[in-house]
RNA sequence: UCCCGAGUAGCUCAAUCGGCAGAGCGGGUGGCUGUUAACCACUAGGUUGUAGGUUCAAGUCCUACCUCGGGAGCCA
């Protein structure tokens, strides 16, 4: 049964007894037959309109699904003549009768009885009718939503969100806030952005000149956060499976289609498991992401496949059909070697794989998911536990058509003294990691976890090819808007 | 940050060899009895990214800068 919502209540109280029921488009399309024929109360924004003397189309869009409903009004309206001229954008309050549509592109209509104009949109909105650039609409975060690619994307992402926690929590694993604020200066993931409370002009100092960070308002020195892995590691320790879903901030002057300053990131660790555990479980995952999405946003699926990526629905049903590839680094470099492509990069044993090969590898040799494993651990983290060979380390990448890198992630080094040697190795301070080695030190275990790019998930499920265009505010180098 | 490319009407784009600044959409006005990016007619709309330079003459050539886009690095 539908309900007002509480903040509708009182418009309902007022005109009760004349008033039909009001409905969202998604009701009335979900379940037609309960509505055919009867008179409906709507409310939403105009998306498109056609007017000729005596009568007019509307394309009212009201946010609870991806298509509009058609209503056609006619003169009798007493306002007619102003409704004639709503311009796109024109928020509305509607009543009318839900018929089958006598038009061809959509199966029912509203006949409006009566449509009262409640915000009219001035006639300089910049989302006009017709075809924008996605470069002219990332200047416009806050209007462009109402277009139907950004529709599509934004309600995807919320589904996306749902999709994460629904997975791990029906395996029961526990989600963990990892802080947004961090004290750790740097794990190897990247430039951070500082936090602080008090201005550059006047910073305090010590006797010695140097800036006396005790001053901060957390008493040290603050940072974003640019991965929750390390703080999530000490909770898998006592809750066994456990993730992290929140935003992650990396500084870099990054000017690329798939990174971000500020994204959203899930990390999963999970207890008395190794490698082969984790990447089972990252298969599982893309695969439930997958399939929710095509199974709760099936029109707009269907919309990306037709207008962003002609391919996607078909590649995303193939990667829930298929086992994901596997292979080590070293086979990684092998099949390079030996693929008679001409590289920009060499492919050297030791070299970090670089874009054209990992699109090779996702694209040419296997066009679909696929693992990559057991780096050399000069091009690894410190934490990554090492192979028995002492060159590599227990790490996996996996690698995506399109988008390249999804996931990155390894198993643990959970061998105190080998950690400790890394993490000198690595020339890291020690002293500021005693927390973590703790870990190793009360009742160390195996583990393994790996971090999954929301966006660039999302970039996948949807086929949009820049990062800029999954995030409802895009944070990138030179913008921070709205 | 590096390498390419592009900045012309609100938006998307034209403008030939350096020679009068153009169109479609959107806006405004009028017309049209079932439209689907509706259609038809008329109309308004410009410091050609910024600052210099070359030239009788610069949207067009040169220099610097800014912004955006594509690619690369960093990574998720």
């Amino acid at each position: 049964m539908q309900c007002a919502m509480p903040w509708q209540y009182k418009h309902r109280t007022e005109t009760m007894t004349m008033q039909p029921k009001a409905l969202t488009i998604k009701e009335l399309m979900t379940s037609p037959q309960q509505y055919i024929d009867q008179e409906v109360a709507l409310s939403g924004w105009v998306r498109t309109a056609r007017v000729s003397k005596n009568f007019g189309f509307i394309e009212l869009n009201d946010g609870s699904m991806f298509k509009n409903l058609q209503l056609v009004f006619e003169d009798q309206l007493t306002n007619f003549a102003d409704i004639a001229k709503v311009s796109i954008g024109t928020s509305l309050q509607v009543r009318g009768v839900f018929v089958k549509s006598l038009g061809a592109n959509q199966p029912y209509e509203v006949k409006a009885t009566g449509i009262d104009i409640v915000g009219m949109a001035t006639p300089d909105n910049p989302i006009q009718k017709k075809r924008h650039t996605f470069e002219f609409l990332r200047t416009i975060p806050h209007l462009r939503l109402r277009t139907n690619t950004y529709m599509a994307v934004f309600r995807v992402r919320s589904l996306l969100a749902q999709a994460i926690h629904e997975f791990f929590q029906k395996q029961n694993f526990v989600y963990v806030h990892t802080p947004i604020i961090t004290g750790i200066d740097a794990e190897g993931a990247g430039e951070m952005f500082h936090v602080s409370t008090i201005g550059a002009e006047n910073y305090p100092r010590k006797p010695d000149g140097s800036l006396d960070e005790s001053q901060e308002l957390l008493g040290r020195q603050t940072y974003l956060t640019v991965s929750g892995q390390l703080a999530v590691e000490a909770f898998c320790m006592g809750f066994r499976n456990v993730y992290t879903f929140g935003p992650t901030f990396r500084a870099e002057n990054s000017n690329t289609a798939r990174h971000a300053n500020e994204f959203w990131m899930i990390e999963p660790e999970i207890a008395f498991a190794d490698l082969q555990d984790n990447m089972n479980l990252a298969e599982a995952m893309m695969k439930h992401l997958i399939s929710y999405v095509l199974e709760n946003a099936p029109d707009e699926m269907a919309f990306f496949n037709s207008f962003i990526d002609k391919g996607l629905l078909e590649r995303l049903q193939g990667v829930l059909n298929a086992k994901f590839q596997t292979m080590t680094y070293t086979e990684a470099i092998d099949i390079l070697q030996k693929s008679g492509e001409q590289f920009e990069y060499p492919t050297e044993w030791g070299q970090n794989l670089q874009t054209e090969h990992e699109r090779y590898l996702a694209e040419k040799t296997f066009n679909g998911p696929v693992f990559v494993t057991d780096y050399p651990k000069s091009i690894k983290a410190f934490y990554m536990r090492m192979n028995d060979d002492q060159k590599t380390v227990r790490a996996m990448d996996l690698l995506v058509p399109g988008v390249g890198e999804i996931i990155g992630g390894s198993q643990r080094e959970e061998r105190f003294d080998l950690l400790v040697e890394r993490m000198k190795e690595e020339g890291l301070p020690v002293e500021q990691y005693q927390w973590y080695l703790d870990i190793r030190k009360f009742g160390t275990f195996p583990h393994a976890g790996y971090g999954l790019g929301f966006e660039r998930a999302l970039m996948y499920m949807t086929g949009m090819k820049n990062i800029r265009d999954v995030i409802p505010y895009p944070r990138t180098p030179n913008n921070a808007m709205c």
